[in-house]
DNA sequence: CGCACGATGTAGCCTTGGCTACACTTTGCC
DNA sequence: GGCAAAGTGTAGCCAAGGCTACATCGTGCG
């Protein structure tokens, strides 16, 4: 008898390899987007962004905060002194702006879809680093139907 | 004059520290994930799966996936032997459905919303390890509709 | 049937991002 | 004004996951 067809088509090695890589540079970017999107957040509801504010907000100790704002500081994102608050430069403040927009429009678009306030929250969390710009123009669409 | 409101509700710390914490445990399962669903794949479309196909699939060098594959032999989702195929445990093949059943979902809910094939398969690569069980029900749900 | 070449293994390097333990600085309060 | 406590800095550990360079293994073909 014949061959059976394969059950499931393949996909393309190269499109999925394409797609991790992609996958991993959103990765490589995440942390500084949660960074100064959080720090801003807290410059804007205490006045000051302070690290152990900063590390309470992000679920790590003062120590990772604070390895992770000197490698922030090197690419140009904020601006830290010794015992001094934490500020963002206006390309810190840029990205923070449109982290921040991105993640309440994904938030937006999970609510619409029926899914409760905190398990939204808890998903977009990771999944606003993976949405592409036409993604992100869908979502916007779709929740303001 | 009155202090002005804040112009940004404010999300609480706890629930972002929650959600960033629930965002580094997928990452730490998603390298698996990735893995055993193109092993399954590669053994389903060539037969068996060798290292470098499979580190043609994922993108890295078979070095890389070399050492991965060792993790995943001791965490106990492959079973590999010097210059062998790789092969999936019962616990890997289980894994490998799940996230293959969840990535076509996912990317048929993208696409289902109008995005482009291409786009719909790179985004899903990373959306889907952030999707929670409630989120890919709706997302199922809705592409079904 | 042997050997060249492709496949696989391994040594060792790097960065990121977790952590604990401990040291030092700031600051609010008596 | 001094001091205790809170905040901040730093040394050093670990695991994951990238990489290059080189060594070894296996096999198909001439
Ligand atoms: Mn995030
Ligand atoms: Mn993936
Ligand atoms: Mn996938
Ligand atoms: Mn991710």
């Amino acid at each position: 008898m014949p061959a059976q067809p394969q059950p499931q088509p393949v996909r393309p090695s190269a499109l999925q390899a394409e797609s991790l890589r992609q996958t991993r540079r959103e990765h490589a970017s995440e942390t500084a987007e949660d960074y100064v999107e959080a720090i801003a957040d807290l410059a804007a509801s205490l006045g000051e962004a302070r690290l152990v504010d900063l590390a309470r907000r992000l679920g790590v100790t003062h120590v990772t905060v604070n390895r992770t704002l000197a490698r922030l500081q090197r690419e140009g994102f904020v601006q830290v002194q010794p015992y001094r608050a934490i500020f963002l430069t206006p390309s810190g403040r840029k990205l923070a702006a449109t982290c921040r927009h991105r993640h309440d429009v994904v938030v937006a678009f999970l609510r619409s879809l029926g899914i409760p306030g905190k398990t939204a929250e808890i998903d977009a969390e990771g999944i606003e680093h993976h949405v592409s710009p036409r993604t992100l123009a869908a979502f916007a669409k779709f929740s303001a139907r």
